[in-house]
DNA sequence: GTGATTGCAAATCTTTTGCACTAAA
DNA sequence: TTTAGTGCAAAAGATTTGCAATCAC
């Protein structure tokens, strides 16, 4: 084994982002990038904090992912009015969201092209495409 | 003049979506119908009313809004997390959307084109495509 | 130490709901 | 009448905030 390589990979994030290391960051870090691409609510990550004997308030948890947010480390994504998500994965791409089950599943950037996006308005300048695929669960 | 047009126009669709054309209903439906295309909040759809002497609570706006959306005669635009958005124009369309002023507005459905979108996770079925074109203030 | 971070509880904001009252059919 | 719709105030959720206690450096 080579070492704690989820917690020093966690740490190596914090530290690169210029967030001081605290116990829950840290903890909070080691659920959200060890296991790959990952969509998670404020809730659900604090449930699986919990799950993990990991004592952290869900205010901490919403401070935690809109710090993780501006500092880049994830992305939120605008697909329920009810609620927000944060996504790990960075790097341009999009998603698929079934309402029904709350199921949020990654399009590969280049697996979707969108093409005559339109000037955009007098006075602003593009920051970013969105695309959701709402899907149904088949037969409903 | 021809008769009271946006009066009639709004009890008419009420009259095809089957909703009693009650006071707010009608009034509320000749301030969304009468002036082309038009994206609401349920907060500015409210002030709008109040402005327009038409006495309403904000909860009727928002059953109402609600039930306009169910009846197709509207839809409903997640661009932000913070509140709903309703819009007026039904047909196949995208958006503009600026965080900054929160400014939503239409792209044209056939002004845009997003190509190869993968097959939807086993077991649902596409329902819809919306792209979200992000914005800012130039020079921001 | 000391300044950043946390936890908690309270506050805030949007949206929904229960229920007595009112109005359309 | 009879039943749907409305207003209000209260409830419900999600999210934020104030502040004393705690922790990283």
């Amino acid at each position: 084994m080579i070492g704690n390589r989820p917690y020093s990979d966690a740490l190596a994030r914090l530290r690169a982002a210029k967030l001081r290391p605290t116990r829950q960051r840290l903890a909070l870090a080691r659920i959200l990038f060890s296991h790959g691409d990952r969509h998670v609510t404020a809730e659900s990550l604090h449930n699986e904090a919990l799950a993990n004997h990991v004592r952290v308030s869900l205010a901490t948890v919403y401070n935690t992912l809109h710090q993780f947010t501006e500092a880049g480390l994830m992305r939120e994504v605008v697909v329920d009015s009810a609620r927000s998500y944060f996504d790990t994965n960075t790097s341009h791409h999009h998603h698929f969201f079934c309402e029904e089950d709350q199921m949020l599943k990654d399009i590969p950037g280049d697996a979707l092209a969108v093409n005559h996006v339109p000037a955009p308005p007098e006075g602003t300048a593009i920051s970013r495409v969105d695309v959701v695929v709402r899907v149904r669960r088949a037969g409903s």
